[in-house]
DNA sequence: CTAACCTTTGTCCATTCGGTCAAAATTTGC
DNA sequence: GCAAATTTTGACCGAATGGACAAAGGTTAG
């Protein structure tokens, strides 16, 4: 009867609670919080609005439900970006890893977009907490690598900035990236490209070696 | 009685228009379409609803127009990109005009991201004609310069994208990019930050000079 | 088999929202 | 100054939407 709280409980309820958390993102990620409706959302998972209602309260239980879990895996990347290997090498595969992510994951990286661009307004605490101090604390890896002249004196911030946004545009820009490139440039090829170019961009930047 | 058809009239209609207009900008860019409500744009323009209905006859013309008005000023940087002067030196100008862009006109920024995060419902013809020729123009340039040895060779588009990406994101991704940075480094002078960053990036790469 | 519990659904409700309409208020042309 | 046209508003409507609820339908443990 009482709807099921925090801790999980029977096999069938991981079951629709994963199922309805599919679902939403997929919702979600197309519309957005506000453009989405609890009938889509229980239409996509095949199941009727009161009966998705008993699995979480309000729509928005969903939507944070959604974003906790996300956090995890879009930020695993970056955690990865480690001291051991050779700098250039670890940046080029975080790059890599999250140009994959881009490709593997758009749902993800658009519902991620989308609250961000609305203000943030759930995620605002983790993002001055959980990643303002990851972030701080990759720059000073990566200020470390350039203290040893490993890599180029710039900010570590802003690096990782345009890594974020190199990356994760060819999710939330997909429709715009496909229909720039045309139908031949812009099949699955386009992703090969876009990590070759930025492999090129990262490391060796657009003025040629020889010249001036 | 009858509201304004396509022909703009009276003196009135052109400033309540432009005022309209702007208060949408407001609420689109920061809600999307339909996080948007008319009573919200309305109060904004401080007038009443019925009274903005009067001047726009439907959400979606107001909408409509806005997306019309942005799209000539927005893409005005690209078309500037010409074939006159140093390669590199077009280009940084270009890198250059896109984030002042993004600093001066951050809501134009989101509500076309907004429009795109969406699928470009509306836009899509815009996208795959318009667009999509002067960026085939645009990188047709670009690929000369390549051939001359002027810049490095590599994928024109997907530079394009590179420059679209990251300026924009300091519009659109705003409050994480300031969250991140947190209240020191994420003040006025971050614009100069990413602007050197940037800079830096696309002529040089992270790759040091000097070492291998 | 059955009692307790879990899951599903049809129905209903209050609110919000886009949009209409007729009448009142104001502006404009002469 | 006044009639015609334009602008503004209060009241209203239907559809969509988030959510409540109780009753019906299944599951599970003993």
């Amino acid at each position: 009867m009482t709807p099921p709280a925090a801790l999980k409980r029977t096999r069938i309820q991981q079951e629709k609670r994963e199922l309805i958390l599919d679902a939403a993102l997929e919702v979600f990620s197309a519309h957005g919080f506000r453009g989405s409706t609890i009938d889509q959302i229980a239409d996509a998972a095949g199941m009727s609005k009161p009966n998705l209602l008993y699995y979480f309260r309000r729509k928005e239980d969903i939507h944070e439900a959604l974003l906790q879990r996300l956090l995890d895996t879009w930020l695993a990347p970056l955690r990865e970006l480690d001291n051991v290997g050779d700098p250039l090498t670890e940046l080029r595969g975080y790059i890599r890893r999250k140009l994959e992510m881009a490709r593997d994951y758009p749902r993800e990286s658009r519902l991620f977009a989308n609250e961000i661009l609305q203000g943030a307004p759930r995620i605002t605490p983790m993002l001055e907490g959980e990643l303002k101090t990851l972030v701080d604390e990759k720059a000073e890896i990566i200020r470390g690598w350039m203290r040893d002249g490993k890599i180029v004196r710039t900010d570590p911030w802003h690096l990782i900035f345009s890594i974020w946004a190199t990356t994760q545009h060819y999710a939330d820009f997909d429709v715009q990236v496909r229909a720039v490139l045309g139908p031949n440039r812009g099949g699955e090829g386009r992703f090969e490209d876009a990590a070759r170019y930025l492999e090129q961009l990262f490391l060796d930047g657009l003025k040629p070696r020889a010249a001036s």
